[in-house]
RNA sequence: GGGCGAAUAGCUCAGCCGGUUCAGAGCGCCUGCCUUACAAGCAGGAGGUCGGGGGUUCGAAUCCCUCUUCGCCCA
């Protein structure tokens, strides 16, 4: 299952073009990511956010996507029956603009087509353009279950929304009101507060007076006068004692007459300009109520397009309210209303999808009662079945659904689930009709129904999403199989919009959460820190990165570079540089295998022996440990710490020195030759599976070539790496961090003192710790290999200071030992002097350090034991250390 | 106005339910290398009083308070 030939070795170079694509095909055609629902025994579900049909992929898609192959990848290596549904949403305002737009183009409007015609001609948009995301998602690898893609318009998942509808209905949880929405003049139809975006902007505050009928005047402040138009009442805060005396009489309103009373209400700020407000309830959530409680008229002053009605005096009828705003300030000032205009910050709802500003208007609309169903969600967060990750959206969360609001679900579109009410226009009927299936005719009078004409918020089909794309309300197999789901990953600005309210659904409908986990992943940005957004054009296309740079760089890059809930910057001038980090890391490993694959094939696929070899016991010791880390890593969800550890071992590990350790003995052949095959076989096939969630591709095309391939199978299907524990091996741990340290320290020496790379030194090595003297007997050529030296001469203890003197370079171990680099001629005295009493001042810095804490009472009495005795061993170590570095000084000042 | 968060190396960020020779990674930078997998590489190196101040503690990048600056969400 790996790529085309697997028997051939890899190519020289690493081309991710030519091998993902077809290998993704083969996955899907050997039916790798499709789940039967029939004989499910762990069941681990994914759905995805569904992307709109309009979509095309963008890089917030590619994180998002990414995060959810991770996780469902390792679940299905796991062995779980692990289910990712994919699918797309019907975005009734942001398809229906699309094609309104391509009509305009045509000269034409909906309404030049009709209902059906124009439903019928997003229909076809939608079977020829829509859903292109889909597609792009596969070529990043996303392991979907594409036999169960859905779409929210789909029967099934229409008849769900219709279900829902009417039993919300009959439990009294959906009703039809008449209430302050928030209205889109531009799209001409009603939005939820979701829906609307609050953005602060630099507005007016006018302040105007309104003469009392009785003579005097009072001020109020507004920052939209043209809404005076509509006003129907003043208020005042009870507590106000200026205006006690206001209340009950009544004022006169300018340009119109209209007379107006002012009341008490407590809802009044007596601190927001001069305390005295003017209520237009039919154009403010606030003055609706005010005027509710106290029975001031409604008066709707605009039409549905923004622009004023009849309902106000002839001069200002047909303006936009825009236009209508200059004017009214106009003639208010000419009739010496206008007391001033300051400047003014305040916060205007847009539509968010068109950005135009919202009007709030009263309308008959339908509403969902929200209180009742939020109540479950949040006992869910609260007693900690509900998780989110990172933790403090779920303190968002509560927020909100705490203060939540009733949802405003019809809206004034055709492209949508149609709302399942029927009217009867019969005089004197006046049936309503909710209902599953379309009803033939009135059951009261048997006269003609209409149907509502409104379709429902898009968002109503998709909080049903994790239990409708499953079949409900039909009681399907997959559906017993796959629900409730187990992890969702989306962006955090649909957290109220989606998250919430699929919580609330799963509750209502099924009984329980739709899933108990919730990833938010972060926001991708520009190089500038912008939101990446097609207006700025500052967007990267996802699929021009797998192209450049394969998928699995992208992946990695992504996985790698955001940690939960943190935004990250890409720079999108330079794609080179912001996918660097993963395209490297591929190649990287490609050529690793290169070089590994045909030692570890001439060594074949058989039973792997005990490793004896210091270095074979190493790597599978660090092998294991990694594998603990990223396993752990992977199960909290911090996919960008199982991204480095497995980099850092496969770089800083298994390239830099397992590899550069096994060439000696790969040239020598026979036994230890075979060993290192078998191990690296062993290995390679650990590291490969540990990363194959976050770089499928690369990781399955090596391991289709590993001599155990065969058996294995694909990495797709696992399994899952699982070492025994015995396999850590601390000894040899110890040995090969003596080893590292040891060619380090003859490298730094010989960088310092410019020797030459291609000159060999002889080295000699005094006190050296029984980790490092077995290194030292097992991997001699090696060592003298990395470092340089043409031969290691071993001294006793005793002897150390004596046998290191002289001219040349000093290096103390931390391991224990030191070493003594003979540089005859090259070496500046002056200059080593310097670095040793640089080195000892390091040195007993640390000492005083470790002493001050072990001489302190509070210290001995309240750290813990462990803590206590690893001071204890610092000291004696840094104490040795601090030793020979004095006595190095010594004889260096004694003169050569 | 209410809520949530961030500030650590030139850049992007880890670390932060206190204690590993704790100050890290990648990129960038400097020096030297085409060393028989990889120059998309190898070896070495420079660079930060962890935003300011205060506190808790035997011990603070990590916990608390405060200030400054910058984000996001909700009204």
């Amino acid at each position: 299952m790996g790529d085309a030939q697997p028997s051939t070795e890899l190519s020289s170079r690493y081309d991710p073009a030519g091998l993902e694509q077809p290998m993704y095909e083969r996955w899907v055609d050997a039916g790798l990511f499709h789940v039967p629902a029939a004989g499910v025994e762990r069941p681990w579900v994914i759905v995805i956010p569904p992307p709109n049909v309009t979509a095309a992929l963008h890089m917030g898609h590619g994180l998002n996507n990414t995060l959810q192959d991770v996780l469902i990848r390792r679940r299905r290596m796991q062995g779980y029956d692990a289910l990712w549904v994919p699918g797309t949403d019907h975005a009734g305002i942001a398809t229906q603009n699309v094609v309104e737009r391509q009509l305009r183009g045509d000269g034409l409007t909906r309404f030049d087509l009709g209902r059906d015609a124009f439903v019928e001609r997003v229909w076809e948009w939608v079977d020829e353009y829509g859903g292109r995301i889909i597609d792009q998602l596969r070529t990043i690898g996303c392991s979907c279950d594409w036999e169960r893609t859905r779409f929210t318009l789909d029967e099934g998942l229409s008849n769900a929304v219709r279900e829902v509808f009417v039993r919300l209905y009959e439990k009294d949880l959906i009703y039809r009101g008449r209430y302050i929405i928030n209205w889109c003049p531009r799209c001409r139809t009603a939005l939820s507060n979701e829906e609307a975006e609050h953005r602060d902007l630099d507005g007016k505050l006018y302040r105007l007076r309104y003469p009392l009928a009785d003579g005097g005047h009072v001020e109020v402040a507004t920052t939209r006068p043209e809404t005076m138009l509509g006003d129907t009442g003043l208020a005042v805060s009870p507590d106000d004692a200026r205006y006690t005396d206001l209340v009950g009489r009544e004022a006169e309103l300018p340009l119109v007459g209209r007379r107006l009373p002012i009341v008490a209400d407590e809802h009044v700020d007596p601190e927001f300009g001069s305390g005295v407000v003017k209520v237009t309830p039919a154009h403010d959530p606030n003055d609706f109520e005010i005027g509710g409680r106290h029975g001031f008229e409604a008066l709707d002053v605009m039409t549905d397009r923004g622009a004023m009605n009849d309902a106000v005096p002839e001069a200002y009828r047909g303006l936009d309210r825009f236009e209508a705003r200059r004017r009214v300030v106009a003639d208010l000032e000419a009739g010496g209303w206008l007391v001033g205009v300051e400047d003014h910050t305040h916060a205007v709802g847009r539509c968010y999808r068109c950005d135009t500003v919202v009007e709030p208007r009263l309308s008959l609309q339908w509403f969902v009662r929200m209180k009742p169903l939020a109540e479950p969600g949040l006992a869910a967060y609260e007693s900690g079945e509900l998780r989110f990750h990172p933790a403090r959206f779920g303190r968002v969360y509560r927020n909100w659904m705490e203060n939540i609001r009733d949802w405003c679900i019809s809206r004034q579109l055709w492209w949508g689930h149609r709302i399942p009410v029927w009217y009867c226009d019969a005089a004197d009927c006046g049936e309503l009709v909710v209902s599953t299936e379309d009803p033939d005719d009135c059951p009261a009078c048997g006269g003609e129904l209409r149907q509502d004409e409104d379709v429902l918020d898009t968002w109503f089909s998709s909080w049903l999403w994790p239990f409708s794309t499953l079949g409900w309300p039909e009681q399907t197999g997959d559906l017993r199989s796959f629900y409730p789901t187990a992890t969702l990953v989306t962006a955090p600005e649909i957290l109220f919009f989606w998250v919430a309210r699929m919580i609330m659904a799963g509750f209502e409908f099924m009984g329980e959460l739709p899933f108990t986990d919730v990833l938010l992943n972060g926001t991708v940005r520009d190089h500038l820190g912008r939101r990446m957004s097609k207006s700025l054009g500052n967007g990267i296309d996802p699929l021009e990165v797998v192209e450049l740079y394969g998928a699995d760089a992208m992946r990695f890059t992504l996985v790698r570079g955001s940690p939960l809930g943190t935004d990250i910057q890409l720079d999108n001038e330079n794609l080179e540089a912001a996918f660097r980090p993963g395209r490297n890391f591929a190649n990287k490993m490609w050529n690793a295998a290169r070089f590994a694959l045909p030692h570890a094939r001439r060594a074949g696929a058989g039973d792997v022996p005990e490793p004896t070899v210091l270095a074979d016991r190493w790597i599978r010791s660090r092998l294991t440990r990694v594998a603990h880390e990223m396993d752990a890593a992977y199960e909290s969800y911090r996919l960008h710490e199982a991204a480095e550890a497995g980099h850092s071992f496969v770089w800083g590990d298994f390239c830099d020195w397992y590899l550069e350790l096994a060439k000696h003995r790969l040239t020598a052949g026979g036994g230890s030759a075979r060993e290192v095959g078998r191990t690296l076989t062993v290995v390679m096939r650990g590291w490969l599976s540990l990363l194959h969630p976050i770089m499928p591709f690369v990781t399955e095309a090596i391991a289709a070539r590993l001599p155990d391939a065969d058996a294995a199978g694909s990495l797709v299907t696992g399994p899952w790496p699982d070492f025994p524990h015995d396999w850590i091996d601390p000894d040899a741990e110890a040995g090969i961090e003596a080893l590292r340290e040891f060619v380090g320290a003859v490298r730094t020496l010989r960088g310092e003192y410019g020797v030459a790379p291609g000159t060999r030194v002889r080295v000699r090595v005094a006190g050296a710790s029984p980790a490092l003297l077995s290194a030292l007997a097992e991997e001699e050529g090696s060592i003298a290999r990395l470092a340089g030296l043409s031969g290691i001469e071993r001294v006793a203890e005793g002897a150390g200071a004596a046998s290191t003197d002289g001219a040349g370079a000093h290096a103390v171990l931390r391991s224990g030992g030191e070493l003594f680099l003979p540089l005859e001629g090259v070496i500046d005295l002056e200059a080593e002097r310097r670095r040793i009493r640089a080195e000892l001042e390091r040195t007993a810095d640390l000492l005083a350090r470790s002493r001050g804490k072990l001489g302190n009472a509070g210290f001995l009495g309240n750290a813990p034991e462990e803590v206590i005795a690893r001071e204890r061993e610092k000291v004696t170590s840094l104490g040795e250390q601090r030793t020979r570095l004095e006595e190095k000084l010594r004889s260096l000042r004694a003169g050569v």
